[in-house]
DNA sequence: GCCAACGTTGGC
DNA sequence: GCCAACGTTGGC
């Protein structure tokens, strides 16, 4: 799941002291990803985007079920969606909890030079969603990589 | 700031 | 429903 840090970064999850919600997806692919695919106590790797360096920075867990985003119904937000009715909101979202940050990024190069990983959704050419599904083998490899803790 | 690769929009 | 134009993402 990726954030820009200069909006939501890992440090602003491992602050927070309840479960933080992962507002504005504007994405139908990523909705159904939080609807159909996750489940509450699913992992997930927090993926710092524009950053320096972007990479992986740590782990959260999903926490309960999916359920609509306010942020699109919030005329002073800036994920606010005009078009999106009251009756049938167009937009949800999970809520996260933070597990642990890693104390080194894994960096997009880093990630592709790791056996195991060449079929990982996020190394896929094009790929720009910002919700990625990650495969339990992925994640045992990715979470026994030398220097995380 | 460039640009590839998508997603979305809207005229027809 | 097609598809061109436009907007967005995000690494580099």
């Amino acid at each position: 799941m990726k954030s820009e840090p200069d909006c939501y970064s890992i440090d602003d999850l491992a602050k927070a002291s309840e479960p933080a919600m992962w507002e504005g997806c504007r994405n139908y692919t990523v909705r159904n990803y939080f609807r159909d695919t996750m489940s509450p106590g699913d992992r997930a790797f927090f993926y710092h985007s524009n950053a320096d360096p972007s990479g992986i920075v740590g782990a959260m867990e999903i926490v309960g079920d999916a359920y609509p985003d306010p942020t699109q119904f919030d005329p002073g937000s800036e994920y606010f969606d005009p078009k999106s009715p009251l009756d049938n909101p167009r937009w949800i979202l999970r809520n996260v909890r933070f597990l642990e940050k890693y104390r080194r990024v894994l960096s997009l190069a880093d990630l592709r030079a790791v056996p195991g990983l060449e079929e990982m959704f996020v190394l896929r050419r094009g790929q720009r969603l910002s919700v990625m599904p990650v495969t339990e083998q992925e994640w045992q490899i990715i979470e026994s990589l030398p220097g995380l803790r």
